[in-house]
DNA sequence: GTAATACTATGATAATTATCAGCTTTTAAG
DNA sequence: CTTAAAAGCTGATAATTATCATAGTATTAC
């Protein structure tokens, strides 16, 4: 079986492409480029004009903006059978965020016009499209809520047990993405200095263990009580 | 003309029930109900299951989330040609937010089933409401840099700046939708009274003027420096 | 292997923001 | 109309968070 071939891709079943007829995978597979990206390496930039989308089979990706104060604000972790730039194809705007892998990456590149033909002639596509996009709008209202109302704190302890439900464990008990300090404060909206500070406090608390950069969460419970505000 | 019917009313071209054809449009106006809903009544509470959706004629409503420590996080405002609730009936799930009017409205509820259907049927309103879906997500990443990135004085600049733009001003030069202190710090995600600290410092500047509660605007210069960090 | 560079860490201090308390003004109910 | 309740306002203080400075520790390039 031919594993570069959307046909087949295990990847789909995760987002919106499983609505896809079979004459419509075969078209979008033809079409589609498929590219390595090294982790640090950009995908697209803000302000870029997407002339397609970036299915993403491996790795993770941070999609981010910048903030008038020159801070990069992560908006979202787009991992394995998400979709990126889907939003700025639909709206036929330019991006406003930019995509940077965190880990090294396979993604496809699927252009703009496959797209498109299959959202204006498929329903099925564009109603699976459009309750993904429902979702997605859902959780960044709860961002939203998160970053207004919670302290540095308990973002942290939050984004740490996202971390641990999205990307899991690896095999010594570390936490499977590893993101850089700043990339930490940069998902929780803070200075560098306040992360690591906190990161040190939850450590001497006994609620992560640290290894270099990696992070390991010790105590769950505690950790979501104190994201709860307990 | 009966601009009680969906056919002959304007809002309509506001939103993306414009996709609709006329046949399509007879039956929503057809099963439709148009309900008057008094200032600080509640359209729908967050937690509930909704049987469609909210189509503002007339008034503004504010779209908020309850935090853990039993804040009021207000998400957004929705006012004449917003349709509210579509993000649940697409998604199929309960509603997240809570919808409050925060001036007396007018609004049509059309039942899920007539929305269901069309979304089934029409690629063309299926593809308009994915269009403002994508916006409305833009949107949300904008205000979670703001919220993470700027400050309370920064956030409550820019609030003023996007009611005058979105709102309008009245005859005597304030705001067109009055606020209390309350729902402006909810807006910002703060404390009433730092809201209200700021006001005092904003008039003492005279970049506002105030009466009451209501607000308006002296020189949106200086406050968009302001909210741009300057 | 070593120098340069980026990342992590911690202290000191300043700025921002929240909280609590008390008071005044406005609004609404009877 | 008047009285209770709600909303607005201000001060004092505490807690949180940012900033600047400095140093140790990894990483990477040559």
């Amino acid at each position: 079986m031919d594993r570069s071939r959307c046909e087949n891709c295990i990847v789909r079943q995760f987002n919106s492409l499983r609505a896809l007829s079979k004459e419509e995978l075969k078209k979008v597979s033809d079409s589609k480029t498929t590219k390595t990206v090294k982790k640090g390496q950009p995908l697209f930039e803000e302000g870029e004009k997407l002339n397609g989308v970036y299915c993403v089979r491996d790795g993770v990706s941070k999609l981010s903006k910048l903030s008038a104060n020159g801070k990069d604000q992560i908006v979202k972790l787009a991992s394995k059978g998400e979709v990126m730039g889907q939003r700025s194809v639909i709206a036929e705007e330019h991006s406003n965020l930019s995509a940077v892998a965190v880990s090294d990456m396979e993604v496809c590149f699927i252009p703009k016009d496959t797209i498109s033909t299959s959202l204006q002639k498929n329903p099925n596509f564009t109603l699976e499209v459009l309750r993904h996009m429902a979702h997605d709008l859902k959780e960044a209202d709860d961002v939203i809520v998160n970053m207004s109302q919670k302290t540095v704190k308990q973002r942290i302890a939050e984004a740490f047990l996202y971390l641990k439900n999205n990307f899991g464990e690896d095999g010594d008990g570390f936490l499977a993405l590893t993101l850089s300090r700043e990339d930490i404060a940069n998902v929780v909206g803070t200075a560098t200095e306040s992360a690591i500070r906190i990161i040190s406090e939850f450590k001497k608390k006994g609620l992560i263990h640290t290894s270099g950069k990696r992070i390991g969460i010790k105590d769950e419970r505690k950790l979501r009580d104190l994201a709860d505000g307990f």
